[in-house]
DNA sequence: ACTTCGTGTCATTGG
DNA sequence: ATCCAATGACACGAA
């Protein structure tokens, strides 16, 4: 990764190889490049002695990519060297592609260097943000599939809700020790076989007759639905409950609703351990999945509405369903916590949505950016050929003209001795090597 | 036994 | 003050 990014960050020297536009190849931009073949001074003012060899790049296919023959050398010399490059701009911007038309490369497996976690899993650090109440909390979670691992105790104590040492879950609606009503709880009671998580479908339903009030509640509670909303964020992704919605909850099932691939996706995976699986039986049958450790807390503690709606409900709505019940100080902390837990669950899979798609986005980035710098060092090769080519050409030019100035005896004029150079104004004057040092030009 | 991945959860922060 | 979304960090189970 640090090597693609220092390769990336190598572009920025191609920055100042910028790419001619029209009558603007300057030549001084290609001064700093690389050295090239030796093939003389660019400049007029110091000319070889003798005449240099023919460029090896004088081709009759290279000139016609840059000079038009039909235009008299002297006239060449009495003009700038940017008209000289006329006919290979249109060439150069053709070579110039939009970054979009580059083809997606191999993508650099970025992610699989990223540890989504953020930290080295090994590394169990000491869980110094917990309180005691909360490490107390965790030590009594157990996750609904794989409780068969734990002891008894700890069954016992999860499902009954940690209730003793985690009181109110340290919920900030919740303070420590305000909830005396959750060690009043008869948690053996709900899970008298000790194993809540391995309940059968038979025992469950058995621990549904809790009140009347409850047991009306319990389809809508466990079978609501397409499947089963034990799943506390599920609801969310499910259809729209038209009358019970209000703008703000519309708002997040559009957000959600964008999300669903992915819920989808990551939902129905084989691995990790998300409630969202449909248990499916060798025989292909579909069986009810194991409560969520919520889900069983609320039916511990006979919480008389459905997990979805504790979620849910907006606010105002959450509410007044409040009222509409009398709970007791532990249900109360329950259902805040369940309601807390639920959203929190949605907002980590829509963070982790994101995220994955920022990686992705990157990755695109940087092969595009990859392919761009390729391109640009072609592109630079390509320059430089060329450059090398004009002047080697130049210099064959110079030659051709001094050789056949002649002075006020006939004689040639020696190179040693003078050289011609070109005025702004276009002009070539032929310049002894005396002046030159005093007169710059 | 170890690593990786997916997920749930908590704490924290900012709107 | 309260709610809520976002996010880092951690723990855990499954593969």
């Amino acid at each position: 990764m640090d090597v693609a990014w220092q390769e990336l960050m190598a572009i920025t020297e191609l920055q100042e190889f910028e790419v001619p536009t029209e009558n603007s190849y300057e030549t001084t931009q290609y001064q700093t490049m690389e050295p090239m073949a030796s093939v003389g001074e660019y400049g007029m003012a110091q000319p070889h002695s003798e005449p240099p060899a023919a460029c090896e790049l004088r081709t009759a296919e290279a000139y016609n990519g840059f000079y038009s023959e039909e235009v008299p050398t002297c006239h060449r010399l009495g003009t700038s060297t940017e008209t000289m490059y006329g006919n290979s701009e249109p060439q150069l911007h053709q070579r110039i592609l939009p970054i979009s038309s580059h083809p997606q490369q191999s993508f650099v497996p970025l992610r699989e260097q990223t540890n989504m976690s953020g930290v080295n899993q090994g590394h169990r650090r000491t869980n110094a943000c917990l309180t005691q109440g909360l490490r107390g909390h965790m030590q009594w979670t157990v996750h609904g599939q794989n409780a068969h691992t734990r002891s008894g105790d700890d069954l016992e104590s999860d499902s009954g809700l940690s209730l003793g040492s985690s009181p109110p879950l340290a919920s900030p609606d919740n303070p420590v020790g305000g909830a005396p009503g959750y060690q009043s709880v008869d948690i053996g009671m709900a899970y008298s076989d000790g194993e809540p998580d391995s309940m059968t479908e038979h025992t469950r339903r058995s621990h549904l007759h809790y009140s009347a009030d409850y047991q009306n509640h319990t389809h809508s509670y466990l079978h609501s639905g397409a499947h089963p909303s034990y799943f506390s964020a599920q609801p969310i992704l499910s259809q729209p409950q038209p009358s019970t919605q209000t703008p703000r909850s519309m708002k997040h099932q559009g957000s959600a609703a964008a999300l669903s691939d992915l819920y989808n996706d990551s939902a129905m995976s084989s691995r990790g351990s998300s409630h969202l699986n449909m248990y499916i039986k060798p025989q292909g049958s579909i069986s009810t999945p194991p409560l969520s450790r919520d889900e069983r807390r609320a039916l511990a503690l006979k919480i008389p509405f459905p997990m979805d709606k504790i979620i849910n409900l907006p606010v105002d709505d959450f509410n007044e369903l409040l009222t509409q019940y009398t709970l007791t100080d532990a249900q109360l902390a329950l259902v805040r916590d369940i309601r807390r837990r639920g959203k929190n669950k949605v907002a980590a899979q829509n963070c982790r949505k994101r995220k994955l798609e920022s990686i992705i986005h990157l990755e695109r980035e940087l092969n595009q950016l990859q392919a761009q710098r390729e391109h640009l060092a072609q592109e630079r090769l390509e320059f430089q050929r060329s450059l090398a080519f004009v002047k080697c050409r130049l210099t064959d030019l110079y030659t051709q003209v001094f050789s056949h100035l002649r002075d006020e005896d006939g004689q040639p004029y020696s190179t040693d001795e003078y050289s011609l150079q070109q005025t702004p104004d276009g002009k070539i004057y032929l310049v002894p090597h005396t002046m030159q040092k005093r007169e710059p030009c």
